[in-house]
This record gives structure tokens, sequence and C-alpha cells, in this order.
DNA sequence: TATTGACTTGGACTTGGTCCATCGTAGGAT
DNA sequence: ATCCTACGATGGACCAAGTCCAAGTCAATA
């Protein structure tokens, strides 16, 4: 669980104020915010921040490989920044609820030869969709 | 294989012009077109289509379960009339192509209970992402 | 063939995101 | 400590995908 800010520092990334301020709102666990939601929260420290530095802030830190981009449906992209620790998604179909989840064995040997078509298979996504406690109570 | 307009008029699904066209365009196999492309091969066959009228119709066969959203990135949603069979995607990193696969196995099974943070869990949907033989060429 | 409620239309609007010319500043050099 | 300059930030225009709505049209029933 180390901090991101951490990482990017070691990492020799040019620091200003609003890439700071990014990154720490990015920072923790089951965090999957859209780009609006992370300018909310930035704007809360930072009044002055663009929404065009948001986005190429974000931008950065994908290419970087430190946060992920989900696209978990036709909505704002979500970001997430436990790009460390390989992981899938379960979403509540109701209220939107996002959890990181780890499920058991390779999906990518569930994929027969046949079923393949050729293509030379590089990662694996699976979003596990169903609805959360709290919304099963109401 | 059957047919998509033949279903549909099974259901009592009142049939117009605009209707007959967009599921024309729908039929077939390995089909995932935007709703920008289901417009404009519509309107080869009926040019007075309109815009709203296709998002209305594929918002329709969705509902009825005829046709699959598929997200498969932040961009525009493909409809994919292979409603019958559940399948999962295999979709090229390089150009789009989309195929539809069938993985082995359950991956309901695959999530421990204890990952499931109390969700009733009703679907998963599976991308696997990868370079098709076309682009691996190039 | 008359009726009517469901369907269609196109244009305005919204959301999510990109682009770009210009200004500002972090961090190395002095 | 200050100066330089390349890299980052800004905001406003722009774009793509999709939704909404009031008004017009038409398929299906009677």
């Amino acid at each position: 669980m180390s901090d991101l800010l951490e990482r990017l520092r070691g990492r020799g990334w040019r620091m200003t104020a609003q890439r700071r301020v990014v990154a720490e709102v990015l920072n923790g666990d089951h965090v999957h915010l859209t780009a609006d939601e992370v300018l909310a929260r930035a704007t809360d420290r930072l009044p002055e921040i663009s929404r065009a530095t948001v986005y190429n802030t974000l931008g950065e830190l994908v290419s970087l490989g430190e946060v992920l981009e989900v696209a978990t449906d036709g909505r704002a992209k979500r970001y997430d920044p436990n790009a460390h620790r390989p992981h899938q998604h379960l979403i509540c179909s109701t209220c939107g609820a996002i959890r990181d989840v780890h499920p058991t064995g390779d999906p990518l040997s569930a994929l027969p030869a046949a079923e393949r078509f050729g293509f030379t298979i590089s990662a694996v996504e699976m979003t596990y969709r169903g609805r959360c406690p709290e919304c099963a109570r109401a």
C-alpha cells in the first residue's frame, strides 16, 4: 500500500501543486473516481486547477502505469490507483459501487486455442455485476 | 441462428420500415456495430431514417433482450445481436476487431465468497485483449 | 377507412473529453 | 539567490456520443 506520490517522486516526475493534488486525491483503496470527481476533489484543495490539467495528469499517470483506466459502462471512465496488484472489478448494477476483487485461477487458460482466432492474447478483464448489500436491503 | 426479425414479429413488436431496417442491419454473426455504423447502414436502405430513431430502436432491442450493449472502451457502445448464446469478447488492441468467444468453466465460481463483499452476483463479463493475426503480420 | 396511441423526426441540448495558443513555473545552471 | 527555459497549466473553443422534446406520421385495430 505504498504511497502514489512517493513512487512518482522516485521516478523523477516533475512535481507541481496541481499534480500533487491529483495524486493525493487518487490515493487509497477501492478508489474509482471519474475525471470530474477527481476535478471536484482537487478543486477543494486547489481552486484554480483546470479541467484540462486533470485530464492531462490522469492521462500521464495511466501512461506511467501508475493508474488504471476502467471503462465499466458507456459513461465516464474511472481511474483506479491500484495498478500494482492485478485485480478485477465487482460492480453494483443499482448504485454503481465498485470493489476490487481477486478471482482464483487463470482466465486465459479458459479460452481454448480453437476460440482464439489466431490472436496473441495479452490481457483479460473481468467485470462481475450484481447487487450490493445496501441496495439489496432497499 | 434464427432470424432477429422473425423473433421480433413473433413477440408482437410493432413493425415499421425504420425498425425493420435496423433489425436487418444487425442480423448476423460477429456483428458489433456502433450506433453510428447502424445509422449509416440503415440510411443506405432507408435514407429518411433519423439518428434518434436508431437510438430509440437499439435501446428497445436491448430492453427486449434481443441485442446486447457492449462497452468495450471509452468510445461508442457497440450492439451485439448474439444475445441467445452466452459468450465473451476477444478484441484486437490495435485495430479494434471483435470476435465472440466461449471460454470454458464458470467464472462465477472463481470468485470466493470472501471476495464478494455481500453482493448477489448476476453476471460476469470477460474481455480478452490481444493482437489479431492481421495486425501481428504488419 | 377512421381512429388513436405508438413511432418518427430533426434540432436543441448535455455529457465527457480533446486541442491549442498563451502564460506560468519547477528545477537545473550560474 | 537569481536567471533560464523547457515543461506544465490554463481556459475557452471544439468535438463525439448520446438524450430529450414538441410536433408530425402511421400501423394496427375496430
